[in-house]
DNA sequence: ATGAAAGCGCTAACAC
DNA sequence: GTGTTAGCGCTTTCAT
């Protein structure tokens, strides 16, 4: 066992318990180049026997490597994200490579400096959510000189590669199947999210295919904070008071149509006949509540595992010729609440 | 605007474009120390205009300080870490410090491995969940020479300083209030954890205050994977077909018993008459569902922002005295899935 | 208020 | 197979 001194080991201190060279000693932990088994196996017992844990900063400094990935977010509260970094941890876990995780709360300058925070870490590669950046994060990217994903959306040009599905697209589908189940009278429920392009894209997509059929969102609210599920609960009894004439509501995501279908459950509504109801993101959780929510995957953990392959086929190999523009394609679950035609 | 060039740039790259040495560069960037006006706003401007960003490998290396606290939780998948992350960031946001998350999935070993890669990067503390880690995850964190705090749980003794609930109480106290409410024949369902010691502590309190009233738990059902509010459905209909004679339902965490609240609503069950529910952890999420579940808040956030607290203040005074053994104490909220008596 | 020198702990590159 | 030397980019310390 070791003794708990105030300074950290360092190789030195291997070196000097053993008799061997720092640098034979640094090329055991490491299994870099030849060494005999006999040095080996007295490093490496007599690394154990003291405890040392090497020291990243100075081996990343002095090889100029950092086996970092930052991964910067929005938000860990809504479970996308956290499905997202799982597709990543699973293709780097194969890997030498290691994510670090930032969180923007969807705010451009908190994101800014969060990125500025990582790149002067120095990683590996860098894999952020959303195209829209600020022109100074932009610059950081650019010239950080090394790979970059962007991920979840690819309704935009990325500064180096992008992974995602179109939401613009994602609306769009949405709005066909509903005009084709013959809804005509929608109503819309979202986040009061102005900096959450990717629902503002859905937003955009469904709204052209609904006008170029004459067809206009009748009414809309929008939420911030609390439980989704409340909060749908509540705005849909609060716009079927204001609008009883809808026969369809669209819901920026899972959550609050889950809330809302609740709602008209216990309304004794007719669903999907009465009304229809989609949300968006295929959440698992969901699955469980007495009737299934239309819905549209998102391709989460699709899109963080691909994510983390362009990083590690990059770094692996950087003349490599990577596919640096990937579109998911999402499906619709129609389940319950929706009608198919 | 910056040319993308191969190298990063360093301190001497400002320094040769301003003419001010490197060290009055670096004291700039840094705030530290007195320079003027004059040269302050050159060098400031410079930086800025080049896109210099600072590599604080080399900075911490130098200095021998690192700004980072390592947090270690065992999964990002059930919104319980999530929300101790908030109360982290909260804290930390305030500070020089940012939190590093790392995730093991309720393996001792992973964890073992997730703290090594962390302590190897050296950082001013270390946040961990749980008092049950292995010999050498103990050795390591004991001899880092930084603080330590373990949280979640404040049974057992920690390593440094601990902040949490007791989840043999949270155990004791629901079986006593459902003793109270006069139920009898008590069934239980949880994962399939046996590496989930809280759920263990959980279940230990909870069957000891059983047992004092000569009462036993009559059936009991373990899940693992899945949508848990899928699979609380699923056990609640295969328990009760099982063991009718059932009138309480415990459950090891909210998702699942939402599942059954609604199983039950569903097939006309009477609750909290016929059947009484309970679950554990406090999920906002399932507000807006139909009828409140009861259970029993875990602190979360007062968890995550107390333990930061302690993090934060150690190191800004090695010598402070500090409260290193913080016991949260959870409420039940009763909802409306257990009598009042 | 500013600069020069030394060195943090490690690894690349080159001996031997 | 092993050792030596130099230096990564910064900060500390000390000088001016």
């Amino acid at each position: 066992m070791t003794t708990d001194s105030k300074r950290p080991l360092t190789l030195r201190d291997v070196s000097e318990a053993t008799g061997v060279s720092e640098m034979t000693v640094s090329r055991v932990l490491r299994n870099r180049g030849d060494v005999s088994e006999k040095t080996r196996t007295k490093v490496l017992s007599a690394a154990k026997e003291l405890g040392y844990v090497p020291n990243k900063i100075a081996g990343a400094l002095a090889s100029n490597r950092v086996n970092l990935v930052a991964v910067i977010i929005p938000s860990l509260s809504n479970m996308v994200f956290p499905e997202v970094l799982t597709g990543i941890n699973k293709v780097l876990e194969n890997t030498e490579l290691q994510p670090v995780v930032g969180v923007t709360d969807y705010q451009p300058e908190k994101e800014e400096k969060v990125l500025y925070e990582m790149l002067s870490w120095r990683p590996s590669g860098v894999i952020i959510a959303g195209l829209e950046h600020t022109d100074a994060a932009r610059a950081m990217l650019s010239s950080a000189g090394i790979p970059v994903v962007e991920i979840m959306d690819t309704d935009g040009k990325p500064v180096d590669a992008m992974v995602g599905i179109s939401h613009r697209r994602a609306g769009r589908e949405m709005a066909k199947a509903i005009l084709k189940a013959g809804y005509r009278h929608i109503g819309f429920m979202g986040t009061k999210m102005p900096l959450d392009h990717r629902a503002r894209k859905r937003f955009e997509g469904f709204t052209e295919v609904l006008a170029k059929e004459g067809v206009e969102i009748e009414d809309r609210e929008f939420y911030s904070g609390g439980s989704a599920l409340a909060k749908g609960r509540e705005m849909t009894q609060a716009m079927l008071a204001r609008s009883p004439e809808l026969d369809f509501l669209y819901y920026s995501n899972d959550m609050i149509g889950a809330g809302g279908l609740l709602y008209l459950q216990e309304q004794g509504v007719s669903v999907p006949g009465q009304i229809g109801l989609a949300g968006f993101n295929g959440v698992e959780l969901l699955q469980g509540l007495p009737r299934q929510l239309a819905t549209m995957d998102a391709c989460r953990l699709e899109i963080g595992r691909k994510a983390a392959e362009i990083i590690a086929a990059q770094l692996e190999d950087p003349e490599a010729v990577i596919e640096k523009h990937v579109t998911l394609t999402p499906t619709i679950s129609y389940g319950d609440t929706l009608k198919r035609r």
